[in-house]
RNA sequence: UCCUCGAUAGCUCAACGGUAGAGCACCCGGCUGUUAACCGGGUGGUUGUUGGUUCGAAUCCAACUCGGGGAGCCA
């Protein structure tokens, strides 16, 4: 290719001295007289290139003083380190070749609102710090997924269209297949648990769907969730896998992404703590202590958004909460036999306000109560057979949970909202773009 | 569904009952080390919609539309 190097800015440290050719888009420019400083991106970095007007002569100087931002580009120079640098290289610019001048752009690189910004997320994910985003996003999905491979767990997904809820009817979304209901899938768990006795240990990952006109910064109707299940695993093991398997995340992020969590001015020594095993507090406790700091709650009561901030205060690690009342959990918890009122699960709460990362419990392994509970809670028969079917031929004793990636990649970069840590967010009331 | 806040130039905002303005973007000019560069000039508006109060409404009132934050519920 006319003897041309191709690099990637993010290799660029590669080729410090040697000339060579970056295929980008213009991100900012600044020039003088004689001088101009072109940005590049592309994707995997930025770089500043400096074009000279007696190195490049007039026609290329115009033309680098005329390029519209995100006008793609391709620009040929020498790496030279440099300290005034961000990067600690720039590129000095022998040549620039115009691909596309592009429109007036609508994103300028001064602040922005967040209708705005949601209008144009198509374009809003140019930007360092949505690109930083969705760097840690990808490495967040690729340690949790490595962790589970070499746990010995195998990826299983799940259906997305299904015939019936998993857990209620009332906030799905609805769709027609061929004639007939079906909704989109709001967890792959009770599949999952087929899946477990088939495979042992199983997780699926996927998009879910929860149809709540749910209007914060921790909800999304459309969201990705990991989900392992476990056969022949009691709540306790599932905690301590749930406490490894979320420390290695944090800890390969903080490893791999630290240049993306510096442009997203991450506080990291918070995200250092994250080790395991993770503290714990039973829901009998977690209601007095909210009794305690005045909070007008009683046993029985499920924990709200504020009840969990308070609890995720306490210590800088996620605490596990668990136990709840059976009354106010899924249908499918088994319950302490010790004590029927509550059930063998667990929420974990994530630290700086970030809420529920993780809802986990052991699943009922007796058919006759898994009979009894899906009566109890008016759920069609007929569409759950199968899943009865399950505790019917040789059941055992199985557990497993489900990690919201969105919150998870949330807590890690620290945002302040959920609509950034997923491409394009689908929030109440909004799918476009 | 409820509570709460908001809507003015392409963008971010100011003007709070009396001539709609600034910064950025864009256009023109200047500048050899800029870091959201800077300096000078210019273009750019039916103030979300409808109605009301008033001599006069971006401003006060009502309804509606759209959006932000939160509650409930959840990951």
């Amino acid at each position: 290719m006319d003897g041309l190097t191709y690099a990637r800015i993010s290799h660029i440290a590669e080729y410090a001295g040697q000339e060579v050719t970056i295929r980008g888009w213009l991100y900012n420019k600044r020039s003088s007289g004689k001088l101009a400083f072109i940005i590049i991106r592309d994707g995997s970095g930025f770089i500043q290139g400096v074009v000279a007007k007696n190195a490049v002569g007039d026609e290329m100087f115009e033309l680098c003083n005329s390029l519209t931002q995100e006008s793609s580009i391709i620009v040929t120079g020498t790496v030279q380190d440099d300290p005034r640098s961000p990067g600690g290289y720039e590129l000095q610019v022998s040549k620039v070749e115009l691909v596309y001048m592009a429109e007036e752009y609508p994103i300028s690189l001064k602040e922005h609102g967040v209708d705005f910004l949601l209008d144009h997320r198509h374009l809003w994910l140019r930007t360092p710090r949505q690109v930083a985003i969705m760097r840690i996003r990808s490495e967040v999905i690729k340690a949790m997924r490595d962790w589970l491979d070499d746990h010995d767990f195998i990826l299983m997904d799940t259906p997305i269209l299904t015939p019936a809820a998993c857990e209620g009817t009332t906030t799905l979304f609805e769709t027609d297949y061929y004639g007939e209901k079906a909704y989109l899938s709001q967890s792959g768990q009770l599949y999952n648990e087929a899946n477990a006795m088939a495979l042992g240990r199983v997780y699926c990952f996927g998009p879910t769907f929860r149809a709540e006109k749910s209007k914060t910064r921790r909800h999304l109707m459309e969201f990705w969730m990991l989900e392992p299940e476990m056969a022949y695993c009691d709540q306790e093991e599932n905690m301590q896998i749930q406490e490894q398997f979320l420390a290695y995340t944090v800890q390969r992020v903080l490893e791999k992404r630290a240049a993306e969590l510096k442009t997203l001015e991450r506080d990291t020594s918070k995200l250092e703590k994250i080790i395991a095993p993770f503290p714990r507090m039973s829901y009998d406790d977690a209601i007095e202590y909210l009794k305690s700091k005045g909070v007008d709650t009683y046993w029985g009561n499920d924990l709200g958004a504020t009840d969990e901030t308070l609890l995720g205060e306490i210590h800088e690690k996620p605490v596990f909460i668990t136990n709840y009342p059976t009354a106010v959990k899924a249908f499918y918890m088994k319950p302490d036999p010790k004590r029927p009122e509550v059930v063998l699960c667990s929420d974990l709460i994530g630290p700086e306000g970030y809420g529920e990362l993780i809802g986990s419990s052991q699943r009922i392994d007796d058919p006759q109560l898994m009979f009894q509970r899906i009566k109890e809670h008016n759920l069609p028969e007929d569409a759950y057979k199968w899943y009865i079917d399950l505790s019917r031929y040789g059941s055992v004793p199985h557990s497993g949970f489900g990690i919201g990636l969105e919150r998870t990649i949330s807590w890690i970069c620290g945002l302040d909202h959920l609509r950034e840590a997923i491409p394009f967010p689908r929030l109440l009331n909004r799918i476009y773009p």
